[in-house]
DNA sequence: AGAGCTACCTGGGTGC
DNA sequence: TGCACCCAGGTAGCTC
Protein backbone atom coordinates (compact mmCIF):
# COMPACT_ATOMS: atom_id res chain seq x y z
CA UNK A 1 0.00 0.00 0.00
CA UNK A 2 0.69 3.31 -0.96
CA UNK A 3 2.47 4.92 2.52
CA UNK A 4 4.86 7.99 2.58
CA UNK A 5 8.21 5.94 1.72
CA UNK A 6 5.87 4.59 -1.89
CA UNK A 7 4.64 8.13 -2.55
CA UNK A 8 8.09 9.76 -2.51
CA UNK A 9 9.38 7.12 -4.69
CA UNK A 10 6.91 8.40 -6.93
CA UNK A 11 6.92 11.36 -6.38
CA UNK A 12 10.64 11.51 -7.30
CA UNK A 13 9.89 9.95 -10.27
CA UNK A 14 7.69 12.49 -11.41
CA UNK A 15 9.71 15.25 -10.87
CA UNK A 16 12.41 13.46 -13.23
CA UNK A 17 10.12 12.67 -15.70
CA UNK A 18 7.16 15.06 -15.78
CA UNK A 19 8.61 18.32 -14.85
CA UNK A 20 8.79 20.86 -17.28
CA UNK A 21 6.81 19.35 -19.21
CA UNK A 22 3.75 20.81 -21.25
CA UNK A 23 0.37 19.07 -21.12
CA UNK A 24 -1.70 18.52 -24.70
CA UNK A 25 -4.35 16.16 -23.42
CA UNK A 26 -6.36 14.78 -20.43
CA UNK A 27 -8.89 12.24 -21.05
CA UNK A 28 -10.75 10.99 -17.85
CA UNK A 29 -11.71 7.59 -18.13
CA UNK A 30 -13.35 6.51 -14.74
CA UNK A 31 -15.62 9.92 -13.00
CA UNK A 32 -14.86 8.77 -9.76
CA UNK A 33 -11.42 9.11 -10.39
CA UNK A 34 -11.39 12.62 -10.42
CA UNK A 35 -14.15 13.29 -8.09
CA UNK A 36 -16.40 16.50 -8.54
CA UNK A 37 -14.39 18.39 -11.35
CA UNK A 38 -15.54 15.30 -14.11
CA UNK A 39 -15.52 17.04 -17.18
CA UNK A 40 -13.34 19.87 -16.41
CA UNK A 41 -9.93 18.07 -15.88
CA UNK A 42 -9.03 18.19 -19.51
CA UNK A 43 -9.99 22.02 -19.92
CA UNK A 44 -8.18 22.77 -16.52
CA UNK A 45 -4.91 21.49 -17.55
CA UNK A 46 -4.72 21.84 -21.72
CA UNK A 47 -1.61 24.10 -22.39
CA UNK A 48 -0.32 23.70 -18.48
CA UNK A 49 3.24 23.32 -17.70
CA UNK A 50 4.05 20.79 -14.71
CA UNK A 51 6.33 23.14 -12.50
CA UNK A 52 7.64 20.56 -9.88
CA UNK A 53 6.37 17.13 -7.93
CA UNK A 54 5.37 18.12 -4.13
CA UNK A 55 4.17 16.29 -1.42
CA UNK A 56 2.72 16.06 2.48
CA UNK A 57 2.66 13.19 3.86
CA UNK A 58 0.67 10.79 1.51
CA UNK A 59 -0.78 13.55 -0.78
CA UNK A 60 1.67 14.53 -3.78
CA UNK A 61 1.39 17.04 -6.37
CA UNK A 62 2.33 19.00 -9.00
CA UNK A 63 2.00 22.64 -9.22
CA UNK A 64 0.83 23.98 -12.44
CA UNK A 65 2.09 27.50 -14.48
CA UNK A 66 -0.46 30.11 -15.08
CA UNK A 67 -2.94 28.93 -17.93
CA UNK A 68 -1.76 31.32 -20.84
CA UNK A 69 -5.04 32.97 -21.37
CA UNK A 70 -7.75 34.08 -18.33
CA UNK A 71 -10.47 33.77 -20.47
CA UNK A 72 -12.63 31.29 -18.18
CA UNK A 73 -12.19 33.67 -15.26
CA UNK A 74 -10.94 30.29 -12.90
CA UNK A 75 -11.38 33.36 -9.83
CA UNK A 76 -15.32 33.98 -10.25
CA UNK A 77 -15.85 30.15 -10.79
CA UNK A 78 -14.34 29.16 -7.43
CA UNK A 79 -16.67 31.94 -5.69
CA UNK A 80 -19.86 30.77 -6.91
CA UNK A 81 -18.73 27.07 -6.07
CA UNK A 82 -19.54 28.06 -2.09
CA UNK A 83 -18.03 29.03 1.21
CA UNK A 84 -15.19 25.84 1.03
CA UNK A 85 -13.40 27.09 -1.92
CA UNK A 86 -13.28 30.92 0.42
CA UNK A 87 -10.03 31.49 1.18
CA UNK A 88 -9.90 32.87 4.89
CA UNK A 89 -7.91 34.95 6.48
CA UNK A 90 -4.06 34.46 6.35
CA UNK A 91 -4.88 32.83 3.34
CA UNK A 92 -3.99 33.55 -0.66
CA UNK A 93 -4.09 32.26 -3.55
CA UNK A 94 -0.90 30.92 -4.92
CA UNK A 95 -1.74 29.22 -7.75
CA UNK A 96 -3.08 25.62 -8.84
CA UNK A 97 -1.54 22.30 -8.85
CA UNK A 98 -2.78 18.98 -9.99
CA UNK A 99 -3.08 16.82 -6.93
CA UNK A 100 -3.19 12.94 -6.72
CA UNK A 101 -4.00 11.09 -3.84
CA UNK A 102 -3.07 6.98 -4.66
CA UNK A 103 -5.54 5.60 -2.23
CA UNK A 104 -4.97 1.69 -1.83
CA UNK A 105 -4.13 0.68 -5.23
CA UNK A 106 -3.20 3.92 -7.25
CA UNK A 107 -0.26 4.16 -9.57
CA UNK A 108 0.69 7.16 -11.48
CA UNK A 109 2.85 5.55 -14.59
CA UNK A 110 4.99 7.25 -16.96
CA UNK A 111 4.75 5.33 -20.00
CA UNK A 112 4.62 5.72 -23.98
CA UNK A 113 1.63 6.88 -25.73
CA UNK A 114 2.01 3.95 -28.01
CA UNK A 115 1.89 1.78 -25.13
CA UNK A 116 -1.36 -0.75 -24.48
CA UNK A 117 -4.24 1.10 -22.42
CA UNK A 118 -3.86 -0.24 -18.50
CA UNK A 119 -6.77 -2.17 -17.36
CA UNK A 120 -7.91 0.35 -14.62
CA UNK A 121 -6.46 3.43 -16.58
CA UNK A 122 -8.76 5.88 -14.94
CA UNK A 123 -6.99 9.25 -15.88
CA UNK A 124 -4.76 9.85 -19.13
CA UNK A 125 -2.59 13.11 -19.61
CA UNK A 126 -0.86 13.22 -22.70
CA UNK A 127 1.65 16.12 -23.30
CA UNK A 128 2.71 18.91 -25.92
CA UNK A 129 6.14 17.64 -26.45
CA UNK A 130 4.65 13.99 -27.35
CA UNK A 131 6.36 12.04 -25.32
CA UNK A 132 5.79 9.52 -22.46
CA UNK A 133 1.78 10.05 -21.01
CA UNK A 134 1.13 10.72 -17.64
CA UNK A 135 -1.35 7.41 -16.49
CA UNK A 136 -3.21 7.01 -13.45
CA UNK A 137 -4.37 3.38 -13.26
CA UNK A 138 -5.94 2.72 -10.22
CA UNK A 139 -7.93 -0.93 -9.76
CA UNK A 140 -9.66 -0.09 -6.56
CA UNK A 141 -10.56 3.71 -7.27
CA UNK A 142 -9.86 4.61 -3.49
CA UNK A 143 -7.41 6.83 -5.24
CA UNK A 144 -8.54 10.68 -7.34
CA UNK A 145 -6.11 13.15 -9.42
CA UNK A 146 -7.77 16.36 -9.47
CA UNK A 147 -6.74 20.50 -10.23
CA UNK A 148 -7.22 22.27 -6.92
CA UNK A 149 -6.08 25.89 -5.83
CA UNK A 150 -2.71 26.29 -3.76
CA UNK A 151 -3.37 28.36 -0.74
CA UNK A 152 -1.29 29.41 2.45
CA UNK A 153 -2.73 28.18 5.34
CA UNK A 154 -2.35 30.14 8.52
CA UNK A 155 -2.93 27.87 10.99
CA UNK A 156 -1.97 24.37 9.76
CA UNK A 157 -2.26 21.78 12.51
CA UNK A 158 0.02 21.03 14.49
CA UNK A 159 2.90 22.80 13.36
CA UNK A 160 4.53 26.35 12.25
CA UNK A 161 4.11 26.73 8.89
CA UNK A 162 3.55 28.89 6.07
CA UNK A 163 4.10 26.17 2.94
CA UNK A 164 1.74 26.39 0.42
CA UNK A 165 -0.41 23.23 0.25
CA UNK A 166 -3.64 22.42 -2.46
CA UNK A 167 -6.57 23.61 0.06
CA UNK A 168 -7.70 19.51 -0.23
CA UNK A 169 -4.28 19.19 1.97
CA UNK A 170 -4.93 21.97 4.48
CA UNK A 171 -6.22 19.89 7.19
CA UNK A 172 -3.54 17.48 7.46
CA UNK A 173 -0.33 17.81 9.48
CA UNK A 174 3.04 17.97 8.45
CA UNK A 175 5.04 14.95 7.94
CA UNK A 176 7.60 13.95 9.58
CA UNK A 177 9.91 14.61 7.03
CA UNK A 178 8.99 18.25 6.43
CA UNK A 179 11.27 21.10 7.90
CA UNK A 180 7.93 22.31 9.18
CA UNK A 181 7.04 19.95 11.23
CA UNK A 182 7.02 20.78 15.19
CA UNK A 183 8.20 17.79 17.24
CA UNK A 184 7.68 19.09 20.34
CA UNK A 185 3.85 20.08 19.10
CA UNK A 186 3.17 16.88 17.97
CA UNK A 187 4.10 15.39 21.75
CA UNK A 188 1.81 17.71 23.38
CA UNK A 189 -0.89 17.39 21.26
CA UNK A 190 -0.42 13.44 20.90
CA UNK A 191 -0.50 13.68 24.73
CA UNK A 192 -4.04 15.83 24.89
CA UNK A 193 -5.73 12.75 23.00
CA UNK A 194 -7.62 10.57 24.78
CA UNK A 195 -6.89 7.43 22.41
CA UNK A 196 -4.30 4.39 21.54
CA UNK A 197 -1.39 5.11 19.84
CA UNK A 198 -1.64 3.27 16.87
CA UNK A 199 -5.28 5.05 16.57
CA UNK A 200 -3.35 8.30 16.75
CA UNK A 201 -0.20 7.58 14.29
CA UNK A 202 -3.15 6.63 11.72
CA UNK A 203 -4.56 10.24 12.14
CA UNK A 204 -3.61 12.29 9.55
CA UNK A 205 -4.13 15.67 11.18
CA UNK A 206 -1.93 15.01 13.76
CA UNK A 207 1.19 13.65 12.16
CA UNK A 208 0.88 12.50 8.06
CA UNK A 209 2.48 9.69 5.74
CA UNK A 210 2.31 6.81 8.17
CA UNK A 211 -0.67 4.32 7.31
CA UNK A 212 -0.89 0.53 8.70
CA UNK A 213 2.27 -1.24 7.88
CA UNK A 214 4.88 1.48 8.76
CA UNK A 215 2.66 2.20 12.47
CA UNK A 216 2.99 -1.12 12.94
CA UNK A 217 7.38 -0.97 11.81
CA UNK A 218 7.35 2.13 14.25
CA UNK A 219 5.58 0.38 16.99
CA UNK A 220 7.61 -2.49 17.18
CA UNK A 221 10.74 -0.64 17.13
CA UNK A 222 9.47 1.64 19.93
CA UNK A 223 8.14 -1.75 22.02
CA UNK A 224 4.63 0.14 22.10
CA UNK A 225 1.60 -1.86 21.89
CA UNK A 226 -0.99 -0.52 19.36
CA UNK A 227 -3.96 0.01 22.24
CA UNK A 228 -1.52 2.44 24.91
CA UNK A 229 -3.53 4.81 25.53
CA UNK A 230 -1.66 8.14 24.31
CA UNK A 231 -1.78 9.80 27.42
CA UNK A 232 0.30 7.67 29.36
CA UNK A 233 3.26 8.57 26.78
CA UNK A 234 6.35 10.20 28.49
CA UNK A 235 7.93 12.71 26.44
CA UNK A 236 10.88 10.83 25.57
CA UNK A 237 9.11 7.58 24.51
CA UNK A 238 7.27 9.93 22.06
CA UNK A 239 10.72 10.97 21.12
CA UNK A 240 11.37 7.27 20.61
CA UNK A 241 8.56 6.60 18.94
CA UNK A 242 8.93 9.35 15.96
CA UNK A 243 12.53 8.36 15.54
CA UNK A 244 11.77 4.84 15.12
CA UNK A 245 8.65 6.02 12.43
CA UNK A 246 11.08 7.95 10.69
CA UNK A 247 13.96 5.78 10.58
CA UNK A 248 11.83 2.85 9.18
CA UNK A 249 10.18 5.11 6.64
CA UNK A 250 13.84 6.21 5.29
CA UNK A 251 14.99 2.58 5.51
CA UNK A 252 11.91 1.43 3.35
CA UNK A 253 12.46 4.74 0.70
CA UNK A 254 15.95 3.57 0.42
CA UNK A 255 15.41 0.45 -1.03
CA UNK A 256 12.41 1.52 -2.88
CA UNK A 257 14.99 4.03 -4.59
CA UNK A 258 16.11 1.36 -6.96
CA UNK A 259 12.92 0.15 -8.03
CA UNK A 260 11.88 1.72 -11.40
CA UNK A 261 13.55 2.06 -14.64
CA UNK A 262 13.85 5.04 -16.88
CA UNK A 263 10.48 5.27 -17.97
CA UNK A 264 8.80 3.76 -15.51
CA UNK A 265 7.63 4.99 -12.21
CA UNK A 266 6.92 2.41 -10.40
CA UNK A 267 4.09 2.04 -7.30
CA UNK A 268 4.88 -1.44 -5.94
CA UNK A 269 1.29 -2.20 -4.36
CA UNK A 270 2.33 -4.53 -1.85
CA UNK A 271 5.74 -2.98 -0.72
CA UNK A 272 7.78 -5.52 -2.65
CA UNK A 273 10.99 -5.02 -2.47
CA UNK A 274 10.52 -3.78 1.55
CA UNK A 275 8.71 -7.19 2.33
CA UNK A 276 12.13 -8.79 3.34
CA UNK A 277 12.76 -5.97 5.78
CA UNK A 278 9.63 -5.60 7.50
CA UNK A 279 9.72 -6.98 11.32
CA UNK A 280 5.98 -7.40 12.03
CA UNK A 281 3.43 -6.67 9.26
CA UNK A 282 2.25 -9.99 7.60
CA UNK A 283 4.48 -11.96 9.58
CA UNK A 284 1.41 -13.70 11.73
CA UNK A 285 3.02 -16.49 13.89
CA UNK A 286 6.49 -16.00 12.21
CA UNK A 287 9.32 -15.15 14.77
CA UNK A 288 10.12 -11.96 16.19
CA UNK A 289 13.37 -10.87 14.96
CA UNK A 290 13.99 -9.66 18.36
CA UNK A 291 13.07 -12.12 20.60
CA UNK A 292 11.71 -15.19 18.38
CA UNK A 293 8.52 -15.31 19.93
CA UNK A 294 5.84 -15.71 17.31
CA UNK A 295 4.20 -12.23 16.17
CA UNK A 296 0.61 -12.21 16.43
CA UNK A 297 -1.98 -10.64 14.50
CA UNK A 298 -5.30 -8.52 16.25
CA UNK A 299 -8.19 -7.23 14.88
CA UNK A 300 -8.30 -3.86 15.35
CA UNK A 301 -10.17 -1.26 13.19
CA UNK A 302 -11.21 -3.20 11.21
CA UNK A 303 -8.17 -4.51 9.88
CA UNK A 304 -5.06 -5.88 11.17
CA UNK A 305 -2.11 -5.06 13.74
CA UNK A 306 0.73 -7.30 13.68
CA UNK A 307 3.33 -7.24 16.84
CA UNK A 308 4.90 -9.02 19.25
CA UNK A 309 3.33 -10.42 22.22
CA UNK A 310 6.72 -10.18 24.20
CA UNK A 311 8.17 -6.97 23.04
CA UNK A 312 5.16 -5.26 22.80
CA UNK A 313 2.85 -6.55 25.88
CA UNK A 314 -0.72 -5.16 25.85
CA UNK A 315 -1.56 -2.82 28.41
CA UNK A 316 -3.68 -2.92 31.59
CA UNK A 317 -5.41 0.40 30.50
CA UNK A 318 -5.71 -0.52 26.94
CA UNK A 319 -7.45 1.48 24.61
CA UNK A 320 -9.23 0.48 21.29
C1' DA B 1 -14.66 19.31 19.72
C1' DG B 2 -12.84 15.05 19.89
C1' DA B 3 -13.46 10.17 19.27
C1' DG B 4 -14.81 6.34 16.70
C1' DC B 5 -17.51 4.05 13.23
C1' DT B 6 -18.77 2.84 8.33
C1' DA B 7 -19.07 3.16 3.26
C1' DC B 8 -16.52 3.19 -0.58
C1' DC B 9 -14.09 -0.44 -4.11
C1' DT B 10 -12.24 -4.86 -6.62
C1' DG B 11 -9.43 -8.94 -7.22
C1' DG B 12 -7.22 -12.68 -5.06
C1' DG B 13 -7.78 -16.20 -1.91
C1' DT B 14 -10.45 -19.75 0.69
C1' DG B 15 -14.08 -22.97 1.94
C1' DC B 16 -17.86 -25.72 0.56
C1' DT C 1 -16.10 -25.85 -11.58
C1' DG C 2 -18.85 -22.51 -9.41
C1' DC C 3 -20.29 -19.65 -5.91
C1' DA C 4 -20.39 -17.11 -1.62
C1' DC C 5 -17.77 -15.00 1.36
C1' DC C 6 -13.64 -12.65 3.42
C1' DC C 7 -9.77 -9.65 3.29
C1' DA C 8 -6.69 -5.74 2.10
C1' DG C 9 -7.00 -0.23 4.05
C1' DG C 10 -7.00 5.56 3.33
C1' DT C 11 -10.21 8.87 3.88
C1' DA C 12 -14.65 11.54 3.85
C1' DG C 13 -18.47 11.96 6.26
C1' DC C 14 -21.30 10.78 9.72
C1' DT C 15 -22.95 10.20 14.73
C1' DC C 16 -22.59 10.88 19.53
Amino acid sequence: MPELPEVEVVRRGLDQWVSGRTIASAEVLHPRAVRRNAGELSDQLKGREIRSAERRGKYLWLPLGDEGTHDRSEAADEHLTGPETDLGVGEHSAGEALLAHLGMSGQLLVIEPDAPLEKHLRVRIGFADGGPDLRFVDQRTFGHVLVAPMIVPARPPGAVAFRPVPEPVAHIAPDPFEDVFDDAEFAARLRRRRTGIKRALLDQSLISGVGNIYADEALWRARLHWARPTETLSTKKIAELLAAARAVMNEALGEGGTSFDSLYVNVNGESGYFDRSLAVYGRRDEPCRRCGTPIRREAFMNRSSYSCPRCQPRPRDARP
